[in-house]
DNA sequence: GTGGTCTAGACCACG
DNA sequence: GTGGTCTAGACCACC
């Protein structure tokens, strides 16, 4: 399990920090029930502070991606209990839209972006998953 | 041209902007050279701040896509001009898995993702353009 | 006399034994000078911490609704000793707000709410008690 | 609108400030659109840390029932947008059964609990709304 | 002017 | 051991 944060990346730490996560668990490297690192231990290792942290962990919480139970650690929520989150279809379309228009305009075209979408759709949904 | 804003929206109201004008010019409604709306007319038209179309048209000059000119306004730039805003392909390619890892999340099938993005590679580069 | 906790449940473990025995007590199923299960006991039924049980327990006792006799386990406590535990009435209107304020925002109309209400007093009062 | 905390509260201070926040808009003291204060105003008048309030707001505006606009406030959402925000119903009555429950073991008859209930769904339903 | 994010460090609550 | 909360103070982003 590996998770990376970028200082020049304009998004905020905990954003980036969530975003890693989400996508850990999307790929299936992280399954439901597994544990994630204790807030202080992944805070020292990202070097960042243990609060930037305990934030990325509250809101894939409130996502309903992670469970966490005072005391003993948070952990991959299953997939019943995540269905509360919801995230509005047309958000989801402004987002890849956002994504795409950018790489258009950045010059690749259509067949680089497509292959590029490929290889990501394959990295979450793998060949036989 | 149409641009509109949704309050509702989480992204700040000034990106907003930039991504409709972004998305408008890389499916070619905005060609080069067209002159996009005065700042104030924009403002009112949109009912927000007037500083924060400024900002919208600033940031689009800082990435190569427009051209202002104090005075005279602000038109779309020459694609030549554009290659000056750089932007990584790390970043790009960053927020291109974002959007998927959260449609994947959202339990969208792999087709339906891919559709979505046919789609809209579609809208940005025409059948034949 | 059965006690449950649940896992997804946001209050922690040890609170939530603590209300399911304070209602058991309250409706009558748990009389004054019954035996309470060992700590042990409890804490294997439901799969939790021995010391989870032990904070139930104590903090109970505090409240004055156990008697915790080392070696001899815990019983309820006679009616005269409870009132002890003071609780002020400040603080029970405020739960009582709290709860009644998230049901109304939640959209239930006043006739629900207070079907509800008198429901959960008909288990605590009963009929003629 | 007047909000106040107890440090003597066991609570944390956040969700207090919340529990207030959403006791004035079901009762109607904070209607639609209404403006909160600015976060450092209330921190300051609370006399406790900007982050409190910051954390307070942030939650209410993840439940639904704030929008927060950066750089111009927060106000009461409006209904339509609050829908999102679901609290399970056995969530609610687990709510409402621990109070009543914690007021009967309090001593109170049936009778003085039953019409502090009633004046409590007064405050929130009024006579007429 | 508004809110957002982050830090460093303290202390508390839970299992 | 785990996570939760709060503080004081800094700096940034938005309108």
């Amino acid at each position: 399990m590996h998770i990376s944060v970028d200082t020049n990346d304009r998004r905020p730490i905990y954003e980036q920090v969530m975003d890693e996560i989400r996508n850990l668990i999307a790929r299936g490297e992280l399954r439901e029930g597994a544990a994630l690192p204790p807030v202080r231990q992944l805070a020292a290792d990202l070097g960042v502070n243990l609060n930037t942290i305990a934030t990325a962990y509250r809101e894939l919480q409130a996502e309903g991606l992670l469970t966490i139970r005072h005391g003993s650690g948070a952990v991959v929520a299953a997939r019943t209990t995540r269905e509360t989150g919801e995230v509005s279809a047309d958000e989801l379309r402004r987002t890849l839209r956002g994504a795409l228009t950018r790489m258009a305009l950045a010059g690749m075209p259509r067949a680089v972006i497509l292959s590029a979408v490929t290889e990501e759709l394959r990295a979450l949904f793998g060949r036989g998953r």
